[in-house]
DNA sequence: GACTCGTGGAA
DNA sequence: TTTCCAAGAGT
C-alpha cells in the first residue's frame, strides 16, 4: 500500500487512516492518491475551504470525515507547526482521531509502540486467542488487555507486530472465507483447533440503508458536490420525494457543517 | 452501551 | 435479490 512506503511520511498515513475508517482499501487507493499530491502537507489543506475536502472527498462515505480531516490539518497547522504530531495525546486531541487513529498514526509513522486494535487485529484475537469466531460488537477492557499483554516490548518489534497483526485480519484470517493454510499461527488458533464453531448470540444487527435519512444525506450532498455554485432548495428538493425527512436530513447536513444556507433558500459545500 | 453516520462490491 | 461488511469516531 503507499501509506506503507517510507515516503508516505507521516500526513500520508494519517490521510489513509482516516480515509479507512469504515471504507475497504481498493475504494481508499484513487483518492489518496489524488489527496497526496493536491494536497501534500497539512498546512496545503488548511489553507483551503472545508467544502473542497468535502467535495474531494468523493464518495468514499461519512464524509464527516473529510471535514474532520481538514479540521486536523487546521489544528495541526496552527498548533504543531505544521507537523503531524507524535504524541498519542495529542494526535488523539486532533478532530477525527479515536483510539485506534492515534494508535495506528504513532506507530505506524513513527514507529512507537501502541496496541493496534482494528476490526481485523479483533478478529484475529478473538479466533487465535479466544477461541471464538467474532469479537464483541464493541470493544472491551479484555480486549485491551490481550492486546497489550501480546504487544512486543521493544519497540521496533511493536510497530512491525501492529502492521503484521493488522495484515494476517485483512488478508488471511478475513470475516468470511479465512484461508488458514496461510495462516503462519493456525497451528495454536484456538479458534480452529475447536473445530471452528459457529458465532453464537445475537447477530450483529443489519444496517438496512434503503430509506434512511443517511440514504438522503448523500443524495443530497452528491448534487451538492457535483454543483460549482450555490445549488437552489429546488434542485435539492428531486432528490427525494419525502419533504420531512428530506427537511431533516438537510438540516442535519447543515447542523454538521457539510452544508452552508445562503439566502434566497439556497445551499453550498461550506466555505468555512 | 446504544445510535448515528455513506457507499458499493461480493457472497 | 438480499445480506453482509470494510484499517471508527462522536454524541
Amino acid at each position: 500500500m503507499p501509506w506503507r512506503r517510507p515516503e508516505a511520511g507521516a500526513w500520508g498515513v494519517m490521510v489513509s487512516e482516516f480515509m479507512l475508517q469504515q471504507t475497504p482499501v481498493s475504494r481508499v487507493l484513487p483518492v489518496y492518491e489524488q489527496w497526496l499530491a493536491r494536497w501534500p502537507r497539512p498546512a496545503d489543506l488548511a489553507a483551503e475551504a472545508p467544502g473542497e475536502a468535502v467535495r474531494a472527498w468523493g464518495r468514499l462515505g461519512y464524509p464527516r470525515r473529510a471535514l474532520r480531516l481538514h479540521g486536523a490539518a487546521v489544528a495541526i497547522t496552527e498548533r504543531h507547526g505544521g507537523d503531524v504530531p507524535r504524541d498519542h495525546a495529542q494526535l488523539l486531541a486532533l478532530p477525527g482521531i479515536g483510539e485506534y487513529t492515534a494508535a495506528a498514526v504513532a506507530s505506524f509513522a513513527y514507529g512507537q509502540r501502541h496496541p493496534v486494535l482494528d476490526t481485523n487485529v479483533r478478529r484475529v484475537f478473538a479466533r487465535a486467542a479466544s477461541g471464538i469466531q467474532y469479537p464483541p460488537n464493541a470493544t472491551t477492557a479484555a480486549e485491551r488487555r490481550l492486546a497489550r499483554a501480546l504487544l512486543p516490548d521493544d519497540e521496533a518489534t511493536a510497530a512491525r507486530w501492529a502492521a503484521a497483526s493488522m495484515e494476517l485480519g485483512a488478508l488471511v484470517c478475513t470475516a468470511r472465507n479465512e484461508d488458514c493454510g496461510r495462516c503462519p499461527v493456525a497451528r495454536q488458533c484456538a479458534w480452529r483447533l475447536a473445530g471452528k464453531p459457529a458465532h453464537d448470540g445475537p447477530a450483529r444487527r443489519g444496517q438496512t440503508y434503503a430509506g434512511t435519512d443517511r440514504q438522503v444525506r448523500g443524495k443530497l450532498l452528491a448534487v451538492l458536490r457535483e454543483a460549482v455554485g450555490p445549488v437552489p432548495r429546488a434542485v435539492l428538493d428531486r432528490v427525494w420525494d419525502e419533504p420531512v425527512q428530506r427537511a431533516r436530513a438537510l438540516d442535519g447536513l447543515v447542523s454538521d457543517g457539510l452544508v452552508e444556507p445562503l439566502e434566497n433558500d439556497r445551499f453550498r459545500l461550506p466555505l468555512t
